[in-house]
DNA sequence: CCTAATAGTGCCAAAATTTGACACTATTAT
DNA sequence: ATAATAGTGTCAAATTTTGGCACTATTAGG
């Protein structure tokens, strides 16, 4: 059996027991006294608190309070959660909100240094997904908030775009491009994305692509291009 | 070796060269070619973003984005974190909602499945029943919609902004800005601009900012900065 | 077109690690 | 004194991981 779900076994058997002893957990998760209690050295190395009494009715406790839990969260996530909490919190109906907090700074605090200038570079690419779902404005008319959701995929998965666009002078093409970021200038939104075809960082207005899809495994080589030396100046997204 | 300790390795071989083949990461890390290949698929499983081109001159690229971090949170502060998320979502304002669950999905992964049970179990009585209804998406208030018009036009006719602004501390300033983008994160609304007299990027919360009035033919240039170099990161926006 | 260099997969035997059994010590309640 | 418990050390057996090899697919260059 699987070490890690024969642990999280061990640790149900505890909590299920109240009190236990190496024998009926053995019992319990199918395994061998000398299999649990190394299992346990294990889990004590790892933080659960678990007390133990020797001798005739003696046995194992584990502290309720030392359950925790370690995951891997990638910088996206950790945003995700950091927008959340925060706009939660602004709006006054985040209850535990300190709670959140706590566990927002530890997440935070586990990144290595220089991923907090990663984090800011995200921005960019969250600057408009932070905004996306819920905008209801006149302002939002131009775009369908119905395309959303492909560009959220093909943004966090990092595939390619394949839409119809039709250009300032009415030409509808389809393009396959690799989106960068989106960039909100109230009333328009702009795709930024990479067009393979052109070689060149191109923006697309939003509210000119139709029928997107994202092209699962992208056959272009991804560009690793710093994204502020190729993007075109704002100014010319302007028509 | 210990596979932890190969995959770390591997990372910070990636990391280190930027792009780099397995033949090179397998030296650098004493292993075998097929070892490391099946780390990577591991690796990639695990949510790490690794791009691979196949071919002469091909290799590894892991994404700057998928860096990951590991962080023990407790019992209480994982659940926290998953009222608010959840009570995002069923408001129906979260953006990026499927990036939060894959981050609470992970931290769930990682506690012992009892307890998830108990967070799933108390978390649906509680947001159906008590979060969702205070969610008023009416609220989106907090800003004067009156404002718009005019930051609309400073934006569309590139116009330098002139308002009063009242900061955390309730002390009132006048501000002449010119506006780059709005970032929404509801319920607030924030105006991102650059600021000419203070020379960098700010954030204004728009329901702090009273008698907009745009200032016609700016004497300032507008900026096309990049963002991440500039833009103070939202966290320090939320008081 | 051909060749070299690369990612990736399937298979299997060898290598390494984990497990279980057993013998042991120390502690405690009856 | 005895029974029941936690905990440790050792070693062979069981299981998992690893490396080697043969293979396919893709790409760049000549």
């Amino acid at each position: 059996m699987n070490i890690r779900i024969r642990q999280d076994a061990i640790i149900r058997s505890l909590r299920r027991n109240g009190t236990s002893t190496i024998a009926v957990i053995a019992q319990d998760v199918g395994a061998s006294r000398r299999t649990i209690l190394r299992d346990i050295a294990v889990l004590r190395d790892e933080g659960f608190v678990i007390h133990s009494e020797p001798g005739r009715g003696g046995g194992l406790y584990l502290d309720p309070q030392s359950v925790q839990t370690t995951a891997r969260l990638s910088v996206a996530e950790v945003f995700a959660l950091l927008i959340s909490v925060a706009s939660m919190r602004a709006a006054g109906i985040l209850p535990f909100s300190g709670l959140a907090d706590a566990g927002l700074a530890k997440i935070e605090k586990a990144l290595p240094s220089d991923k907090v200038r990663d984090l800011r570079r995200f921005l960019d690419s969250l600057y408009v997904g932070a905004l996306a779902p819920q905008v209801d404005l006149s302002d939002m008319g131009r775009m369908d908030p119905a395309l959303l959701p492909a560009f959220e995929t093909a943004f966090l998965k990092r595939h390619c775009l394949q839409f119809h666009y039709r250009d300032a002078k009415g030409a509808e093409t389809t393009r396959l491009v690799e989106p960068q970021a989106m960039l909100i200038l109230p009333p328009l939104w702009y795709l930024v994305a990479w067009d393979p075809m052109r070689q060149e960082f191109r923006h697309f207005r939003m509210d000119r692509i139709s029928k997107p899809e994202y092209v699962e495994g992208s056959k272009f080589r991804r560009r690793h291009v710093p994204f502020e030396d190729n993007v075109r100046p704002i100014r010319q997204a302007f028509p």
